[in-house]
DNA sequence: ATGAAAGCGCTAACAG
DNA sequence: CTGTTAGCGCTTTCAT
């Protein structure tokens, strides 16, 4: 049963030389004399030595890993349709950078605190990508004034924190764009949670092309949800029950759009004929749903590459590139938008 | 920036004690005295003291860590619909147990033997818990012989070996079962590759309920296909192409479902009138489309707890409840194979 | 070219 | 009740 494993010395007593020799010989240093190096390395690989990482780290002081932080909330559990590919994009470049990625789900907001500085403190990571629960956080900042690095997964009011951001100004703002240059005029807006920066920002794009195409912002037009279908069905409840007059709805995500759609053909409403719909996120099912969901897509996987890349570059000591990056969303055009165009 | 952390040598000097007692204070040890230790404790409250972890893992010689080991294959990454569902058991089980979780994903197959080796032996995690790649796995037979502890999912042929499995066969039997009863008698199975663990297991139960139920079992019947929505769609067009009679699919997934559903209707058959179809996974989409998707449900979910369970109690050395679990699978109809019955 | 020794931060056995 | 000491496995001067 599980013996213990090899260490240096036992090469080391092996190969009858020191533990410094071997540890030189197997880094491959140049001082060692070439004969002992490959003794050292057949006896090692005879051994199946495998170097102990935390001796490793506690010498080096890096633990070679990067800690993933994604919070723990009804909105944000790893059923986020963002999270899988964000993960995809982290793990693929970390791999490749010979980092290790440690998951960590921050517990409620009560204990973030006691977390976070846990994860910072106890070393067990070197830097941290973090998916920000909500844009109240005090400490975060306890985390950026320490100097640890630090990837932020969203918008950030320092310049000199790495922030990788996907664009939901203006994903808001193309699919809000694209409904009036099809002849809408009376948008809808089904917003999430308006504690929420994503939904914050939603609703800003949203603002934004409504003013620059000269169509004035109706506060009737907003019914703030909560990113569920069951929300995105009473939103579309409550327009009716108040009588208000709309030919399209932006919802700020899929989810929505759906429930959406749902209880206005419930309600005897044609889509896109009667009424136009554009959801956020593009989920699998969007475009398998009758009709197929117009949306925006955003970038996750290359969020996730490049927030990956930024913290191992942070780590190795390299300048980072651009300290923050804004991804471009892209606008999925299939049927519930009356394009006529197909994806 | 990145000041140095706090260690027991900074809060022994302020309290005037040895880093011994400092250690035994923070440790509750009532050999110390109360009011020392008080002191101690306030200290290293202000100094906002949090222990090295690695200090302490290479002395006590455990990571306090977890990792999770899953497959980067085609038909095995993160976007697997059981794969969130899995993660997330896991990590509530194991952050409630107090252990970290690292996200390992094995690369190529051939490249895993050096791979697992290396997280076996590094000690960067105490235990692992597997999601197997392919059933031709001689590495993870080292794993296993050297006692380090593991948790497999799925089917294992040594009876000392923790596993916790879904019932594939069962619930491919419920499944096939359900369809019989409904009086369907040519019943298509549209495997997965054969050479994965899962595709077997399913054409398994789907051929144990017809024998049961004194269908026999035509080869002609069998599709063998690849879990995507084309792989479906391909596998009906063989089976029209070679004019194949049947009144029902049973896939061994619901993507293959779904694009089966597709085709058929493309080619005018009606679902559930003429060809009844029951999928596997209970994807989301299954419950959107129309007609919505019977399909069997696996609990990823308590999977993933109860691995994690296993792991944590044989990390403890705790004796294990039972050392291997098979949890049922669960038959949800809806629409497709029509039973009428809703969902 | 190699070895001896120190030390990363922590805990535990043993003294005092 | 507290301090001393040793050592987990590794790397890195500094001697030799």
């Amino acid at each position: 049963m599980k013996k213990d494993n090899i260490t240096l010395k036992d090469i080391a007593r092996l190969a009858g030389v020191s533990t410094a020799t071997v540890s030189l010989a197997l880094a491959g240093d140049p001082r060692v004399n070439l004969k002992t190096r490959k003794r050292v390395e057949e006896i090692a690989a005879s051994l199946n030595y495998v170097p102990n990482e935390i001796g490793r780290s506690l010498r080096a002081k890096r633990a070679e890993t990067v800690a993933l932080i994604f919070p723990n909330t009804p909105h944000n559990a790893f059923g986020h349709p963002y999270f899988v590919e964000l993960l995809e994009g982290v793990t693929e470049v970390l791999i490749q950078s010979g980092y290790h990625l440690m998951l960590s789900v921050s517990p409620s907001e009560t204990e973030e605190e006691a977390s976070y500085n846990k994860i910072v403190r106890n070393r067990r990571a070197d830097g941290i990508i973090l998916w920000p629960a909500s844009i109240k956080d005090r400490n975060i900042m306890q985390i950026i004034d320490s100097g640890f690095p630090l990837v932020y997964l969203g918008k950030w009011h320092q310049d000199d924190v790495m922030t990788v951001e996907r664009d939901d100004i203006g994903g808001a703002y193309a699919a809000t764009e694209h409904l009036i240059k099809l002849g809408r005029r009376r948008i809808v807006h089904i917003s999430g949670p308006l504690d929420y920066q994503v939904s914050i920002d939603r609703f800003e794009g949203y603002k934004k092309a409504l003013q620059d195409y000269g169509l004035p912002y109706e506060p009737e037009l907003l019914i703030e949800s909560d990113f569920t279908k069951e929300g995105g069905i009473h939103a579309v409840r409550r327009l009716t029950q108040k009588a208000v007059q709309f030919d399209a709805v932006f919802a700020a995500n899929d989810r929505m759009a759906i429930g959406a759609m749902r209880e206005l053909r419930n309600g005897g409403r044609s889509i896109p004929g009667d009424v136009a719909v554009v959801g956020c996120d593009n989920i699998e099912l969007g475009g398998e749903i009758e009709p197929s969901l117009t949306t925006v897509y955003q970038p996750m996987r290359e969020i996730g590459r490049q927030a990956a890349d930024k913290i191992a570059a942070a780590l190795s000591g390299q300048t980072i590139d651009p300290l923050q990056s804004v991804l471009p969303s892209t606008l999925i055009v299939r049927e519930s938008c009356g394009a006529g165009a197909e994806t």
